[in-house]
DNA sequence: AGCTATTAGTTGGCAGTACGAACCGTCGTC
DNA sequence: GACGACGGTTCGTACTGCCAACTAATAGCT
């Protein structure tokens, strides 16, 4: 029913709740690592995805789910900061390419090490092979979501 | 590196960046869902945790990991939309249990049921034993990471 | 009983998030 | 050269979430 009721808590939960209540986890690394580096948690994301090198704005919006007034509105902060900035394309003057600065791309390194280290800590908790087959089944699952 | 890198697209990935992506749709799907419902996902998960009987302020802001200030404009924004009420308590006139109108219980539950139902859906792409071993994993992980 | 410390919840201010609609300049095409 | 499509930005609005300050009621201590 609810997902959140007492007699499901110790007893066996279903796929979709599972995948809910790591979703919520995940997302408090998240909000917590970035935190501790002074970004919020969408600023991160954007640094890490940047780390692979720069990406235009319309491609960006669409790997971050992100309406283009929205991400402008979000590189504009990040970029204020200081953590990256807007190339110019000189092979289409209407287009940018947003590219990390090098105190960014630090961050970004660091914010995702951390992350991920987080997120194998949590992990260590299960024995390897459960991990592994978790990894393998999820990359499966991703890879057949569209996304 | 990034966690976004095209030699990491087919082959295989960190159990730490499985999880992120995951995390990710699952984040989408809220979203999704929630949007067709006419409600953020912020008040969706709200409806959702309430689902299972009222709740007071404190007790929910440690639920949904929320500061109670954040909290009482979230419940202000549901109940001026009619899905719930704060009824207080008569034991502490101080407290108030955060309780959902018959058409705001009609709403999480719709709510819930369409997420699962494509979380679920979204799991039908992989073996049913390893969807097994992914929820019995997963859930064994969650039952230690304090959560 | 009386005083204090704690607790429950609210308010206000601020920065950030995200959307849609309207907009500008550039590019490609006819 | 005009026109439609495209890449980005701007504007207005609603929501999110934190912190600090505050009110009111409870609990504890003497």
């Amino acid at each position: 029913m609810t997902g959140t009721t007492a007699t499901e808590m110790g007893a066996d939960l279903t796929f979709a709740t599972a995948l809910v209540r790591m979703s919520h986890v995940v997302q408090y690394v998240f909000a917590d690592v970035s935190r501790e580096y002074g970004v919020t948690p969408q600023q991160a994301q954007l640094l890490c995805m940047l780390t692979g090198g720069p990406i235009g704005m319309t491609e960006l919006s669409r790997l971050l789910h992100l309406e283009k007034s929205s991400l402008s509105g979000l590189v504009d902060r990040v970029e204020r900061r200081g953590f990256l900035t807007r190339v110019t394309d000189p092979r289409d003057r209407r287009a940018c390419q947003v590219s990390l600065t090098t105190e960014g791309a630090q961050l970004g390194e660091k914010v995702h090490e951390e992350i991920c280290a987080r997120l194998e800590a949590l992990g260590a908790a299960i024995p390897d092979t459960d991990r592994h087959r978790i990894t393998t089944a999820l990359t499966h699952l991703l890879a057949r979501s569209a996304l």
